[in-house]
DNA sequence: ATTGACTCCGTACCTAGGTACATAACTTAC
DNA sequence: GTAAGTTATGTACCTAGGTACGGAGTCAAT
């Protein structure tokens, strides 16, 4: 769970100079160095580069990462209204997203009873 | 609807050099020059092109934008299978939005009753 | 027929998000 | 206690997705 820098990258999946690109854009902090031995990275900053790397599979950029770990990071009072914005686009992103999906559904279910070459236009789909 | 570059990258909202871009990457094909006057683009490769945009903000690259297009440029029965799997992806990702809702909507919950300066940890919502 | 706006084309440059060294110091295993 | 493996630190480089720019050609209006 917890360990040096190369055995959480590993753990997690990542390079070991993704964990330093993090800490010099703040997205986790460094641990202190002992006196003796390499820094221990704790299971809590594990879990915060998986939740980085969770949230950029779901099309958030780092920027807008930094803004839903603050809200972890802060008190409530702080941040509701920053998490009411997160929902919002959180609730946009599904939706457009139930959109593709119906298209694709469409898309093969016109595929299963089309013989011929003709084509399904999947971009009409997406017009605004 | 169509017209010359300048023209229908104002009407998408985007940059002319954009439009070129994509040119040069294939997602789009440069009209023929006439022998007077300046390329004119038509109405499909207009919609072609707001398909990308939109298909951008749905998380897509611009890698699998192009899977997505050929969906549309090929006969059926050769792109079944990849609508499939782009089908799949987008539904994983429908669920794990909806993870992500539902921790932003019980941290705004917790928010609401909650005085004191503790914190609701957003960041668990996520592990695997 | 010349000015101003637009196109065309190539190359250069920019940001985000990493990745890859090089070098030195430190640790661990033997 | 020495070799092999890691860490530490800084700087350079890479891909994706554009954006900007220089210079030449084209067009439309006056």
């Amino acid at each position: 769970m917890s360990g040096t820098i190369s055995k959480i990258a590993k753990q997690i999946g990542i390079n070991t100079e993704t964990v330093r690109f993090y800490e010099r854009k703040g997205l986790i902090k460094q641990p202190v160095k002992p006196v003796q031995g390499y820094r221990i990275y704790p299971v809590e900053t594990v879990n915060r580069i998986r939740f980085i790397k969770r949230s950029q599979e779901l099309g958030f950029t780092l920027h807008e990462i930094e803004g839903l770990l603050s809200l972890n990071d802060n008190p409530c009072h702080q941040v509701e209204a920053l998490a009411k914005k997160k929902l919002m686009a959180v609730q946009t992103k599904q939706a457009d997203l139930q959109l593709l999906e119906t298209a694709l559904l469409n898309h093969i279910a016109q595929c299963q009873h089309n013989e011929d070459e003709s084509c399904c236009p999947i971009i009409d789909s997406l017009q605004p």
